[in-house]
DNA sequence: ATTTTTATTTAGGTAACCCTAAATTAGGTG
DNA sequence: CACCTAATTTAGGGTTACCTAAATAAAAAT
């Protein structure tokens, strides 16, 4: 692929406001991006000559800008990316919702598609509302190496230790009478339309996926 | 304090190899710096210049460089990012050691303080070795914002849901025993010389600092 | 102590990002 | 359709962060 350099800060930047403002209106007008970037018009005209250089941007002298197919990905890529970190910063680590939204805007930006994949499974995401969501398909290939994993993400067949069972109270508790207490083994014998059976020393017994996404195991 | 505004990630990169150096040698020279940071002399030297035209160095032109306690103080919460940001990746999320360094390094320059101080207390580090071993002073304050908290900073009195338990599996299933579960409550009743005495409806008991950095809490 | 080598700095150049001010184009109005 | 206004672009300037090549200072060697 051509430009196959890593992007800066700036250029993914404009991407993402012409991917937003892209909602609104077919081809993107300077002076929009100018406003939402607070940029000056002429600093707009020059990234965005830069981007149509690169191919990510269909650029019309004074007509405008739209993303390319290769624009486009980016834009979902990075869109993809500030979703996961504002998320992990705001339901894990409890930042509040204006910082952590500056942050992920920042750190968006230097996230591997490596850690981006491993963050999203720790949120216990399920790919495939990922993919509808995002429009950014991620390849979830082997998880092996990934020490912490939702039972939602887990394979057939595969036999983990739970971690930790995060959020819902009553179902820690239900959970735990079942025997699946942090330090307890399980193996997960079928996920199946979004149904998870489960068999541990005390028997078997199905989960949803919601809940499935909040009991986190090691393989 | 002169020079607030937020320095460049290649003047903080260029603080955080001068620091590393200094171990070494006192002053540090421009060609060792060239060498680790892979850039030309001439550029090491133009960014010491403004580094010291910052304040943040002590520089004497052919006798290489130290950094001031300006300076210093900068490599510190650098150093200090890293590190929280490289057990984050390697410990939670399983990025292998060489990919986790390079994104740590990357996103060490965009975390603000108030994410650094709730990642550090998310991976259960304690305060008092944590200002030990990076010679940052984090404040712990007030931690009543957080929504996620190891039992190892909560405060004496206070009452918390346990969320998750960490890693040991014994410890975990000793404490299912004592009703200490996912879902549970708990309250502290005295954190004393690291031993840390909990309360829940089953009765009291004391856990050390270890366990007690593993249980964590929603306050 | 002078020379040679090596380290360092200065000088001058490029590209990305930002700006202001001046030119230009598009689009609506009379 | 010529005109005016608002949007846009071009021209020209500044800073940071890199570079190479030339000059200079320090250190080592004879």
């Amino acid at each position: 692929m051509a430009g196959m350099d890593a992007l800066s800060e700036s250029a993914e930047m404009m991407i993402k406001n012409i991917n937003q403002l892209a909602a609104n209106e077919k081809r993107v007008r300077t002076s929009d991006l100018a406003n939402k970037t607070e940029l000056k018009p002429a600093t707009v005209t020059e990234m965005i000559q830069r981007l149509g250089d690169l191919g990510l941007v269909d650029y019309e002298p004074y007509h405008g800008v739209h993303l390319t197919k290769q624009g486009q990905h980016v834009a979902d890529v990075i869109e993809h990316r500030f979703n996961i970190l504002e998320r992990f910063l705001t339901e894990i680590l409890g930042v509040d919702n204006d910082e952590a939204s500056e942050v992920a805007c920042r750190m968006e930006h230097v996230l591997t598609r490596d850690v981006e994949h491993k963050l999203t499974t720790f949120l216990g995401i399920d790919p495939e509302k990922e993919s509808e969501l995002f429009c950014h398909k991620i390849n979830i290939e082997e998880d092996n190496d990934l020490k912490y994993l939702p039972l939602s993400n887990f394979k057939e067949g595969k036999k983990g230790t739970v971690k930790l069972i995060f959020e819902n109270n009553e179902l820690a508790k239900i959970l735990g009478t079942k025997g699946i207490i942090p330090g307890s083994s399980l193996l997960l014998k079928k996920s199946k339309n979004k149904v998870y059976t489960i068999q541990n020393d005390e028997g078997e017994l199905s989960v949803d996926r919601d809940t499935a996404s909040k009991i986190i195991l090691q393989n």
